[in-house]
DNA sequence: CGAGCCGGTAACTAAACAGTTACTTGATGG
DNA sequence: CCATCAAGTAACTGTTTAGTTACCGGCTCG
């Protein structure tokens, strides 16, 4: 049932400019709005975000960014959700208490530095966030239990850490997800003033590849006994 | 426009009188300008902000402004000059070299800890400039120097702890530096979601006390032997 | 078969914005 | 004592922007 292709074309319109009809497709046109406008966002923040060249990114037109998502406003929110929700659901996947807790916290530094490292765009949407004092993640009811199970997942592994003496009694899991999270996210969202500062490169493979062990290195040795 | 006749009531002048003169004084002034822009910036990022607000913040018009700084963008660059050469010279006189290798180190995680949580502004305007990906900063000639002098003191603190055997042989200072940095950075930026999702307000003095002894905790840990 | 709904387009509008211009006031040195 | 210039004000201008409206045309179902 799926008609792939052009279907019998008796269209021979009069007036349009634009002769090609372009096959409907809303869930498509609403992906390509959405993934449009996390890359516009993620790019100048929300102040220098354009709607108009959201819409010309997504190969669409105002009208059916506002049908489909009210306005600016709500249409970043749904973005800044999305991102959360993705970081969130490939991080669940790890189930870092199924190995032992030394392996599993290694294991969540590696795998939060390389989701940073491959989706800029996260890190630039926080920082745009926080440059407005969560006033649009504030509003969203979905997203705090989230983040609950990280927190706790994390905690058990801890305490299991501890009770196996590898862990000094005082970690902290929050501490612990602040410790990884600060490593990666500062040097990527910062790159840029610090490559000019400091006149290196931090993106070439040598620096990110020592960066990377030294996350882990200090995430490991700041709660082992 | 003005049309001449009509010297009846109405007759609303281009021109107002003045009534009262302000008292002349253009250091104040650019001084005053500067600083307002300084808080637009930080509070607005640099497409957010006005200029009619920072005339505004700062009891002036646009014109002078324009007048002191050129443009808006010049006069960006002259607020995230300042801002980095305020630090860098607070950071200077510590010096680090005059106490132990280890206490150097620790006095350096606290001075940037609490010149962070001193200065939110100067956190805000890192964000922005990173956003754009350096493109002010770059064109900015003055700012390197003021970074390599932070590494030659810090790279000399830590040989020093290496011929005593207190730190680790491959400490390496921008490694440490960015460590102090990175802990700081985001956990004071990124404090609303952070507070949000997690639902604790990082801000609270004891939590506020409990980061401050992490960090130093962290990034002496990493490096001691 | 035709009414009306739905995905889609383009031109429009009111407000906001960066930057300019026309003008005023007062201090100073010749 | 006035010519000149710098400090300062507020209205103006051309452009950009978020959001709206008028319209188009194919598809579906009674």
């Amino acid at each position: 049932m799926n008609d792939s292709g052009e279907n019998g074309e008796k269209k021979r319109s009069r007036r349009p400019p634009a002769e090609r009809t372009a096959q409907r497709d809303p869930e498509r046109t609403r992906a390509a709005i959405l993934d449009a406008a996390t890359r516009e966002f993620a790019e100048n923040g929300m102040g220098g975000a354009r709607v108009d060249a959201i819409a010309e990114r997504a190969g669409t037109n105002k009208r059916m960014l506002y049908h489909y998502f009210g306005d600016k406003e709500q249409l970043y929110l749904r973005v800044l959700e999305e991102a959360y929700v993705s970081i969130r659901t490939a991080e669940r996947a790890l189930h870092i208490g199924d190995r032992s807790p030394e392996e599993g916290i290694g294991e969540l530094a590696l795998f939060t530095w390389r989701y940073f490292l491959q989706h800029p765009e996260f890190l630039s949407l926080l920082g745009t966030e926080n440059l407005h004092r969560a006033r649009w993640l504030r509003q969203s009811v979905r997203l705090k239990e989230l983040h609950s199970h990280l927190i706790g997942e994390l905690s058990d592994v801890l305490e299991q850490g501890k009770k196996q003496g590898v862990f000094i009694q005082t970690a902290d899991p929050l501490h612990v997800y602040l410790t990884i999270a600060s490593l990666g996210y500062f040097y990527l969202s910062n790159q840029y003033t610090l490559s000019t500062i400091f006149g290196r490169d931090l993106l070439e493979p040598t620096h990110l590849n020592a960066w990377e062990r030294h996350i882990v290195h200090v995430t490991l040795t700041s709660i082992k006994r």
